[in-house]
DNA sequence: TTATTATATTTAACATGTTAAAGATATCGG
DNA sequence: CCGATATCTTTAACATGTTAAATATAATAA
């Protein structure tokens, strides 16, 4: 396979590049996500929601109070960006915040009734977007898909 | 499964709520890139750029000379982001930037004798790295992996 | 109890993601 | 050639990602 571009800089020898990009796994999985997310999204947009505000008040309508730390944890949300992200939920009154009587370091969370009427609004929309591309792509795929995801993400600890 | 929380709000039926977020697609694939980026980030910092900063050396590195639509499409990045991160590496000398003479729109895009020597001390780690990866998680698998993040990616187009 | 250490959250600073709109240049039809 | 339209890039504004450091509170050991 000769190179005919004339502008290709001499890099050594291709040995020294890394992988092609076109199968770098990190941007396979940006990429992927990215097309998942355009499904969602403008649903969320139409409630002026964000996908990281629409996990967060998700997760309180699950799980009830939750402190800031597993908040972080189960919405996979680094504490700075949560921090920011609890402010202006607050602010819009779609969750409540209370300092832990028992441990004044922590926050609690939880969600307010205008919270929950956004929830209540999206969520079946959300679960029939996820219905047909579990239709498309295949339900056991999906979950073979996510059995590999949660693999390489604990492949380290 | 009762539920003994006294703090759970009074969601109507759980039916309403989404599905549970430790199977969510999207958040999977977030934690799966994050923890493959782990392993990158610091060999990046070292050389003092980012991973969205060595996407776009790399990928001249790989291809030539690049204008910035085809970079966004390949490094998988938005063009107002692009804007900047070029702006940024022009700056520190990596690449150069140069209009199209055929299309007064275009720039053109080249990497710079600075820029190939942090490809080639960052490209033997990064190969070192994935390799390991390869190793733990199983190259089959890992190919599976592309392939239906893949098929994820362009199951709308 | 007190000094030390650990943990939880916030702040700061900078980079990138995201959408919309503006600016510049090409292209196309009349 | 001209004006409308399309395409490429940049700017703007706001949200989040990322790392390091600051702050506040708990837990622990001497």
């Amino acid at each position: 396979m000769t190179d005919h571009s004339p502008s290709r800089p001499k890099v050594q020898q291709d040995a020294l590049l890394p992988r092609n990009t076109r199968r770098s796994l990190p941007i396979a999985l940006l990429r992927a996500r990215e097309a998942v997310m355009t499904h969602f999204r403008p649903m969320l947009a139409e409630h002026d929601i964000t996908e990281q505000q629409w996990r967060v008040i998700r997760i309180l309508a699950e799980a009830g109070t939750v402190d800031a730390s597993e908040m972080a944890d189960r919405a996979f949300i680094l504490a700075p960006s949560l921090t920011r992200i609890i402010r202006s939920l607050e602010e819009r009154g779609l969750i409540t915040k209370a300092k832990d009587d028992n441990d004044g370091r922590r926050v609690l969370l939880q969600i307010t009734p205008a919270g929950l009427a956004i929830i209540n609004e999206v969520a079946p929309e959300s679960r029939l977007i996820y219905e047909t591309l579990e239709k498309r792509f295949g339900r056991e795929r999906i979950d073979q898909l996510l059995d590999m995801l949660d693999e390489l993400a604990t492949i380290h600890d």
